[in-house]
Order: structure tokens, then sequence, then C-alpha cells
DNA sequence: AGAATTATTATGTACATACATAAAATCATT
DNA sequence: AATGATTTTATGTATGTACATAATAATTCT
């Protein structure tokens, strides 16, 4: 019997989302143990510790300390979405890329918007700006900056750079909550697109912070017929 | 001077990430190679290793071999969606799950679903179905399956289980695209789901495969309001 | 029987070492 | 100076051993 030699952690994880796929693994079956695998693959445990977790992570193994490695019995799909630059998501197309400062403005925000930041009631520097595409209008870019997190937005124009873009450049953040979902355009957005008024446009809602401050609330209000892909 | 003690790979990767935020390491920066850093920390090679690969994995840093690792000078941010079964999606919310059949019928698919599921334009699997949260509408699922990859799918009348759950238990799959976008609600949409016509619907697209075969096709289409949430 | 304690076990990870690999840098050659 | 071969170097990973940790199973105690 010529045993297939397993000799590295990807090898290892090809078999194993094989006998998955094959159903030689069924969903909910507990899978032989790490140091069982690692002689039979002819490899050392922590190369198939390497491959389990791996597949673990894609959500197709549920792994437990004493309980074992069993295939998951509904696998939980696991779609990651690249967030970049909108000029760099235009740029990657082969497309030109434009940009138009619409308003720059210190006020006080909507209680929305000063509740979704926890920030008490304070002025704060709200921008409106467009992303185009070889002259054609992309996104809606509507943003508010915590200028108590981010003081040095107060010297910056934003005519020539982007929110988007500065933000990532000087004001680092530590986490954030993004939120996707349709909206029917209103008068403004309509305006800026070039788009029927109540057309439905694909909205991202993002809010990021720096630890415990705040740091930027965005709303992206995409073009008509915008799609957002990725692999599974 | 006491040295702190980085001794597991998940202090390892906090400081790193502490002196990214920090910006002690700058965009663009080259910082010091693994074995420098292991004997900083006072720990082996391989937990530093493993910090920053993770690191890395969330496009903080750029790794190339021989050039070293730098700090990603545009980070781009990842958002991973659990793409779950939409009774659990809805259970998950405490609400009550329900499920209708609209349609199921053997027909010949229009171009574009044969196209995207590259099959000769044989008669295919289609299924309409309403998916309900406490009784009010949430979201429709309209779905192709290609039934020369899975025929079994023919002696199901899915008038009890959806084919989202079918499929997941019979049909697995290898890879697939999903797609996010808006749409305004079709007569028909807007009729299952309670909304005015051409409302703006949240929109999911997936196509899945095993191997080189389709699988299945779906597109499914949400009540107004319905935001899809991550974290990053 | 039920509760508390202890033993067992599979995963999780740290470490030292060794070698593989890719890419940059250097050197030799034309 | 351009080209090609060689060296160097930082990451990538495999291995054996050791111990940590969490959760289950078994045992003891009340």
């Amino acid at each position: 019997m010529n045993r297939p030699a397993f000799r590295n952690w990807q090898t290892v994880q090809e078999e194993v989302l094989r006998r998955i796929h094959a159903r030689e693994w069924k969903p909910g079956d507990l899978i032989p143990n790490e140091a069982d695998l690692a002689e039979e693959f002819g490899c050392a445990r922590a190369t198939v510790n390497r491959a389990l977790r791996t597949v673990a992570e894609s959500g197709l193994l549920d792994r437990r300390r004493k309980a074992g490695t069993r295939v998951a019995l509904q696998p939980v799909a696991k779609a990651t979405i690249d967030i970049s630059l909108i000029r760099q998501e235009i740029e990657a197309r082969g497309q030109k890329y434009g940009y138009q400062l619409i308003s720059r403005s210190l006020q006080e925000p909507p209680a929305q918007i000063s509740g979704a930041l926890q920030v008490p009631t304070t002025r704060m520097l709200h921008l409106s700006a467009l992303h185009l595409a070889n002259d054609a209008p992309y996104a809606v870019e509507d943003r508010w900056i915590n200028t108590a997190t981010v003081p040095t937005a107060l010297s910056e124009t934003f005519d020539t750079i982007s929110g988007n873009e500065w933000l990532l450049a000087n004001a680092p953040y530590t986490h954030g909550e993004i939120a996707f979902s349709a909206a029917a355009a209103t008068k403004e957005e309509a305006r800026l697109l070039g788009c029927p008024l109540h057309a439905a446009v694909f909205v991202i809602d993002r809010l990021t912070w720096d630890h415990a401050a705040s740091v930027t609330k965005v709303r992206l209000i995409f073009a008509p017929g915008h799609q957002l892909r990725t692999t599974l």
C-alpha cells in the first residue's frame, strides 16, 4: 500500500475538504483526533492542527477541546468583503476616478448622528461629496467627523481629497461597524447621482472608533445598479 | 529594566496592534524582522510568526519573503459576513420563523439563468417561496436548481422545507459567488412582501458550484428596511 | 441520588531546530 | 552597462516535545 504523502498543511487541508465534500465525513460526524490523523497522514500533529484550524475558521468544522472535531451540521458560509478606498475600487476597474466636494460645514448633528457617535451635541464637521467613475456619478459620500477625536480635520478643506482617504491616512481606528442596505434615493441624492427620485440605491453605513472614542460616521449612497460582489 | 513578558501570540498581537495604532510603526514602515521581535518580546520566533501572520490576514500588515514585513499603506478593511440560513437568522433574533412555498415548477430557464449556471437549456427546477418572521413577510426566495447536478431535488416537494435548507443538507458545494445590491420591488415581490411597487429592496444573489458543476442560483429579496450588519 | 472532586482526554499553543522558498542584493561575465 | 549566476536574508513551514486548558467522564463523598 502506497500511502500518499500529506507532508504539508495545505495538502492535509485539501484532503480534509475532500472527505467533507465527498461525505466520507458527514455533517455532525466526529472526525478522528489530531494524533490519529497525523499518524494516518504521516506528518506531525502540528501540521494537522494547522490544517484543521484553517478549515474550522472557514466554518466547515466545529472544534472543542476534549469534545473533539466534528463536521459542522449547518456550515455557515463566510463571505469576506474587502472594503477599500472608493478611488482604488474605481481605479482597479481601469476607470478614471473623480472627486467633487459638495459641501463642508461645521454644524450640530441631528440626534440620530450624535447618538450613534456618542458625543454630546456639539458642533461636528459635516462633509458631502461625490465620487465619479469615468466622469459618471458613482457614489455620494455623506460624512460626520467627530472633531473631538480628530481635531486636525478642522484645518483640512477636503476639496481635493475625500474624507474617506484623508481619514484613513490621518485618523486610525481600532474597530467599527458596517451595515449594508437598500434605500430610495432622496431628492438631493437623485440630483447628484443623476437618477430618478426614489430610485433604489445601495447604501453602506459605516461607523468607526478609536478605542472608546468615535471617529466618523459615513453613509455611502451608490448609483443605481451598483453591486458588491465576493466569493464564498 | 523589567521587560514585560509577551509569552503568547495573542499578547504579541496586541502589542503589534498597539504599535500600529499608536503610529510607533507608521504606514509603510518596515518593522523589525521576526527574529529580532522574538528576542525583544522574549519568546520564540514561531510565536511572533503566528501573531504577525494573523495581523497580516486582517490586512494591517503586508508580508513578503526576504522583503520583510511592513505596515500596510492603505489598510483594506475586511468585513466578514456570516451567511446563515434565513430560519436561523430569524430565530437568532427570537422571532418565529415561517415558510410558505409559492410555486414549484420544472421549466426552461431564461437565457440569463442558464448562462450563469452554464448548462444547456434544459428544464430546471424553479422555486419561489416566502420566508416570514413573526408572520410578517421577511424575504422572497427565487431559486433555480440544476437538476443535472442535484437530481434528487426532483423528488422533493419543498412545501415544508425551503430550498435554502434542503440544499444545505443534501447538496454540498465547494465554492460560490455572492452579490449584494439594491433593486426596485417587482409587482410580484411587492405583493408577497406587502410593500409598495418599486419600493427599494435589498437583494442577495448567490450562485454555488460543486467543483465544475453548478448547483443552484438563488435571489433573495428582503422586505424594505432590511440591513445586513457586521463589525470591522 | 445528588453534589463535589478528581482523572482523563483532545485541542491549543510554546519552543528549539531544521530546512524550504522567494526575492532582493551582490558579484561575475559578456 | 546589461545580463546572468550566486549569495544572502526574511518569511514560511515541518517536526518532536512539553505543557496549558477546557470539557467530559469517572469517582468519591455526603
